[in-house]
RNA sequence: GGCGCGAUAGCAAAGCGGUUAUGCACUGGAUUGCAAAUCCAUGUAGGGCGGUUCGACUCCGCCUCGUGCCUCCA
């Protein structure tokens, strides 16, 4: 079974060869750090990382590259507002940007260049498409790529460059050739930050730093370049037009754009405002529900956002973990068996399809009715499908806490919240009661930790509890 | 206006030209002091109109509705 892949390009799911044989070559566009990550940001970092981690499952040397644009205008603006130098203000929010990736389970990238890092590589860049008679430099010192000499100028994002030129805005202050140029370098203004360059103090213009750091890390042609729904266009159509141009060369084989997430039927951007911080979201919900609703839907898909949506993530995640629950894996994981390897290539086949994290839940969820079976029937079949789940879900990035961890606290983000201890009490409690045969006193227990939000088990063993 | 994408049961979300997706919720049964969890059983589908086909939710066309990009945005 092969890999394929829905490329942005083609606009069809496409074999996956990569150039050399068991490497992947990715790039994919990263933060621009002058605010805190949104869901948005969260989808696509989550959404590549179950891409490179299914990657490296099938065996590939991945080198993965995510780049943090740390120079552009409205870090400069923000920068401003604040009163604090614009490296103060990239620092902090590279740092939460960081924190806010790992407690979602994501994996770092391989590099993460800056773009203030790589001046040499972009100016580089730019005068190569001045000698090739691709860009010119404009007379108060900004550098404009022609999107005129580049004869595929739309091929990504399917428009058509006659009628982009109908539709630009006409800009009087510009001293473009022609409404459709983009910015390589931008003239600094008085007081701005600003690096040398042959055409005096400026700084990059957004596209030009992705094409000259996915080239000087990943080469001049690589495997996949992905990014967010709002980036074919422009982002990507003019990081091709700049690269191609540079190099003579294809710049990327597979392009892989995540979708949006929407709020109230409407795309979840800064610009419209209806966006939820990874960090708020994480203040009512553990990090691995909101992973779990990312993974919930096809990557490509558009996604609604709601309180709903978070709590039926919270559910399904405590059914696999229910199952995990009180069962001894020791010496299962290595195992291999007819049994677990079919669920393995279910899901792999499900992965392989353009990465299909649905219909790979469907199958660990198939899994969980035969694990529970197993608990209940003892055909010792019970660790290697307790350990196949859990393996199955590393590759999505779940499922990897001790079970009796998450469920003990999937709800515990009220911090008026009953202790454990209280917890431990009642139950005690509700034991002596029972022991008496005292029914209503047992049952009002439950009740009243029930209100609180703890489930009680009565089993063989004794009462077990979890938050729900 | 240009270029795309989508419309699946109460909700969410997949595959598939003919046979149970899956999860949450719901119903009946087993189980339990009562529950919970689990298992078993069952119900609820594929926007509208045509076409292709022995047969379409699945392919094709049209329509309606929704939505994304076309401007900084993941």
């Amino acid at each position: 079974m092969s890999l394929q892949i829905f490329n942005t390009l083609t606009r069809k799911k496409e074999v996956f060869v990569p150039i050399e044989e068991n490497k992947v070559k990715m790039y994919v566009c990263g933060m621009t750090v002058y605010d805190y990550c949104h869901l948005g940001h969260a989808r696509v970092l989550v959404s590549f990382d179950v891409i490179v981690r299914y990657l490296r499952s099938k065996g590939y040397d991945v080198n993965y590259v995510r780049n943090i644009t740390d120079i552009d205008d409205k870090i400069l603006n923000r920068a401003d507002e604040n009163g604090e130098s614009f490296t103060t203000l990239t620092e902090r929010f590279i740092n939460a940007m960081h924190e806010d990736e790992k407690r979602l389970s994501v994996k770092s990238p391989d590099s993460e260049p800056k773009a203030t890092a790589h001046m040499a590589e972009i100016l580089a860049m730019i005068q190569q498409l001045i000698a090739n008679g691709y860009a010119y430099a404009a007379d108060n010192g900004d550098v404009y790529y022609s999107v005129d000499k580049f004869a595929t100028y739309g091929q990504l994002s399917k428009k058509n460059p006659e009628e982009l030129l109908v539709g630009a805005r006409v800009d009087v202050e510009s001293s473009k050739k022609d409404p459709r140029d983009f910015a390589l370098w931008k003239s600094a203004k008085s007081g701005e930050v600003s690096w040398g360059s042959p055409w005096g103090e400026g700084r990059p213009g957004w596209h030009i730093e992705c094409s000259a750091m996915s080239t000087c890390c990943l080469g001049n042609t690589f495997d996949i370049h992905g990014g967010g729904p709002d980036l074919p266009f422009p982002h990507h159509e003019n990081e091709i037009a700049q690269s191609e141009a540079a190099t003579g060369q294809k710049y990327v084989n597979y392009w892989m754009h995540a979708g949006a997430i929407r709020v109230n039927k409407e795309k979840m951007s800064k610009s419209l405002g209806n966006f939820f911080t990874i960090r708020d979201v994480l203040e009512s919900y553990p990090a691995e529900v909101v992973r779990y609703f990312l993974v919930s839907s096809h990557y490509r898909s558009q996604v609604d956002y709601s309180e709903g949506s978070l709590k039926e993530a919270q559910s399904a995640l405590s059914r696999l973990y229910t199952a995990l629950r009180d069962v001894s894996v020791d010496g299962a994981g290595t195992e291999t068996s007819d049994l677990t390897d079919a669920y393995k290539a279910k899901f792999n086949k499900a992965m392989d399809d353009d990465f299909n994290t649905p219909e790979a839940l469907a199958v660990m969820f198939d899994l969980v009715k035969e694990l529970n079976k197993s608990k209940s029937n003892g055909d010792g079949n019970t660790g290697q499908l307790a350990a196949a789940l859990r393996s199955l879900g590393e590759l999505l990035g779940i499922l990897q806490l001790d079970a009796e961890t998450f469920l003990k606290s999937a709800g515990g983000f009220d911090n008026n919240a009953i202790s454990e201890e209280e917890i431990e009490q009642l139950i005690a409690d509700r034991l002596s009661a029972r022991n008496n045969k005292e029914w209503a006193e047992s049952d009002r227990i439950r009740d009243h930790l029930k209100d609180s939000g703890v489930i009680l088990d009565d089993r063989k063993e004794g009462t077990v509890w979890r938050r729900g």
